[in-house]
DNA sequence: ACTTGATTCAAACAAATGTTTGATCTATAA
DNA sequence: TTATAGATCAAACATTTGTTTGAATCAAGT
């Protein structure tokens, strides 16, 4: 069979999985190569070899992680101007790009660290996340930008950044602060439902907020 | 003068401070004890003499810095029955809610490291985070679910809970993304102006996803 | 079989880590 | 002054850290 071509195979594939899960439990600077090595079922020499140093492994994983999320680029919504006819339209828009990122980070289908480790990275300031906020992170979030644009008369550029900032904070938040959510609600993980409530829950106030015409009972119901 | 009682004087503040700052921006597992040391002007020894550990001097420094933000409680707004009697009251009161925030995790007066130290601390998962949250954050985190069940009709408190979430995600961000939001917007650092901006829009947000009903044109220009 | 280049490994390296020790300093009270 | 308890300090402790080294192993090509 053919084999789908990855950057990522053999013992470079299995260190920056082990490497990825510990980082996002302990952070990079709490978890030792020797711990990765170990995990990677590999010698302690392994990570110096293959990428070089224990930083420049910390930013190959953030590249993988955002491959693999594979989430739906946001310019791809704005290059079909279909989505921006109506209200009802324009918030559908916003229900597919809140569940797009819920799926990115929280779906029971990803790896549980993709969006912990994600968090991890973001938090500290370092020149890995400088690289890849520049490579993945910024024309994406122009992208959002320009989507809240259209959804909202009289939106200029400054004020939908703010928008796609709320936006990206009220998903994220549930992979920031993992730990106290769970405690509050008394659960022990996400479970599908609850992040469906969850992704229904921002949907709506983004939509609300945008003064989107709400979709009558009949089709809520739906 | 008489002087304020308070906990934490001397080398045992010098120490909080320092080694909150430095935690803040490195990491807890990013800084030695030596570094905080010097920064407090003593000797290695010290944090383990005055502390007993470096994580119970973590631990301490989180106590520090909830007492020093003085958060006013949300319970008190909950006290007070005439917040809830139409909807422009809810509305101020949100206001107040994001400016209480914003005051207490971005303003200038507070010292520069007390968000991101937060954030350090709330995204990694230790017994120190679970003493405090249970100490400090979850009652808080009541509170503010029950202001928004006062704030919109036939909200359950599960509901409550969530919008309570979105509430600290949308300020919290700011004080998270930092560096990804100020590489965007091309600023050195959150300018008074800006905060004024974000306030605003987050608070606007919130009350419109409510469906408290908006102030007038006059209203808002004053 | 031999060569070659890439990969793996055990061992060692220097530097940095959190913590402990015992002496020294300081200030208060007898 | 002397005694005492608390605070500070330089030095040392045992681990752990990221990285390097040089030999061993492997796979493929000639």
């Amino acid at each position: 069979m053919n084999q789908i071509p990855c950057p990522w195979t053999g013992t470079k594939l299995a260190l920056i999985s082990a490497a990825g899960a510990l980082f996002a439990e302990k952070g990079t600077k709490g978890t030792s190569i020797r711990a990765i090595a170990e995990m990677g079922g590999t010698n302690v020499a392994a990570v110096n070899y293959h990428f070089g140093s224990k930083e420049k492994l910390h930013l190959e994983v953030m590249r993988y992680v955002l491959a693999q999320i594979n989430l739906t680029s946001p310019a791809t919504y704005l290059a079909d101007p279909t989505w921006f006819t109506n209200d009802t339209s324009k918030a559908r828009l916003i229900e597919q790009l809140v569940r797009d990122r819920f799926a990115a980070y929280l779906s029971p289908n990803q790896p549980a660290w993709f969006g912990r480790f994600m968090v991890q990275s973001m938090s500290n300031q370092t020149k890995s996340l400088e690289t890849v906020l520049r490579e993945n992170m910024f024309p994406e979030h122009e992208a959002v930008s320009e989507i809240f644009c259209r959804c909202k008369a009289d939106m200029t550029k400054e004020e939908g950044r703010l928008w796609a900032f709320s936006f990206v904070s009220l998903v994220s938040f549930y992979v920031f602060a993992e730990v106290p959510i769970l405690l509050i609600m008394d659960r022990e993980a996400y479970g599908s439902t609850f992040l469906a409530e969850l992704e229904a829950h921002v949907a709506q106030i983004l939509i609300r907020a945008l003064g989107l015409r709400p979709r009558t009972k009949s089709q809520e119901k739906q």
